[in-house]
DNA sequence: AACATTTGATACTATAACGGTATCATTTGT
DNA sequence: ACAAATGATACCGTTATAGTATCAAATGTT
C-alpha cells in the first residue's frame, strides 16, 4: 500500500498542474490541495530533491513541474517517495542481498509480478488523471 | 511489501506440500522449513483460521493441505495473511470508504492496475513454484 | 541594509505495525 | 492418566508512519 505521503504527492501534483507553470507556493497548494502546509511541505522537499519538481527561495519563489505532464508518471512519484511499496519482496528491494537468487523460483516468479506492476504505473502519466479530478 | 510472515508462509506450504497428504506436525515442518517453531505456529494458526490448510490437534495431529497444489495460489496466501500488502491505496481497502469514490480517476486508474496484479499473483499456483526449491 | 517571504534541513512525537516469543488452554490418541 | 499436538492470546522490542515544529539560508522589494 503505498503511504498517505505519497497519495498526497499525487494529489498536490495535479493540484500544481492546474497552475500551469507558474510557481506555486507550498501555501498556496496547501490551500488548493487541502494537504496540511508542513506536510505538504515535507513532500515537495522530497519531490524537490528528486528533481520531479522544481523550488526556487524567496519571495516569487515556489514550486513548479520539472516534467511534461505526459512524462510523469504515478511511478515516477511513488519511486521517489516509497519504492518498497511496488516492491513485492524483500528479496527484489533494490540492494538486499538475497541467498536464494538464482535457486528460488518464487523469487523469479515475483520479478516478473512487480515488473508488470511497475509498467502499469509507469504507463499512468499525470497528464491523464487531469480530466476528473 | 509482503511481510515476513507471508513469505514464510509460501516457503512453509511449499515444504508442507513435499510431504504429500500427510498430517505434518509444526515441529517437523519447522524443521524442514528452516522456519521458527513459534512463528511457524502463529501462521499455521491463522492459514488454518483462512482454512488453506487442515489442522487436528493430538498425537499423530498436525497439519495438510486443504486446497491441491494446482488450486492454492500465492493471491489466496496473501490475502490469507497479509491483504494490504496487494491494496495499492487505502482507498481500495476492502471496506475502506472514500470520500472521492466516483469522482477520483486516481482511484479509477490504481483499482485497474490493483486488479491486475491480483489476477498475476492469482495465476501462480504452488504447484508451479514446486520444480526449484 | 533591512525586511519579509519562501524553501532547505533536521529534529521531534505519538501511534501503529512488524517480527517474533511465551504461556496456557484444549483436544485427542494410546 | 498422560503426552502430543494445535488454539488462543498476550507480550515485547524495533521500525515505520503520519505528521508537527524549529531554525537556517536564499532572495526579491523597499
Amino acid at each position: 500500500m503505498i503511504t498517505r505521503e505519497t497519495d498526497y504527492a499525487v494529489r498536490a501534483l495535479l493540484s500544481l498542474a492546474d497552475f500551469k507553470d507558474r510557481m506555486v507556493s507550498a501555501n498556496e497548494l496547501a490551500e488548493a490541495s487541502g494537504i496540511p502546509y508542513r506536510f505538504l511541505r515535507g513532500i515537495m522537499l522530497k519531490l524537490s530533491k528528486s528533481r520531479l519538481v522544481y523550488s526556487s527561495r524567496g519571495p516569487n519563489g515556489g514550486i513548479s513541474m520539472a516534467y511534461p505532464l505526459n512524462e510523469l508518471s504515478l511511478l515516477h512519484i511513488v519511486l521517489a517517495l516509497d519504492p518498497d511499496s511496488v516492491t513485492l519482496n524483500l528479496c527484489l528491494k533494490p540492494g538486499e542481498y538475497c541467498q536464494r537468487d538464482g535457486t528460488c523460483i518464487v523469487h523469479d516468479k515475483l520479478k516478473e509480478v512487480q515488473e508488470k506492476l511497475h509498467n502499469e504505473l509507469a504507463a499512468i502519466k499525470i497528464s491523464s488523471l487531469l480530466v476528473k479530478k
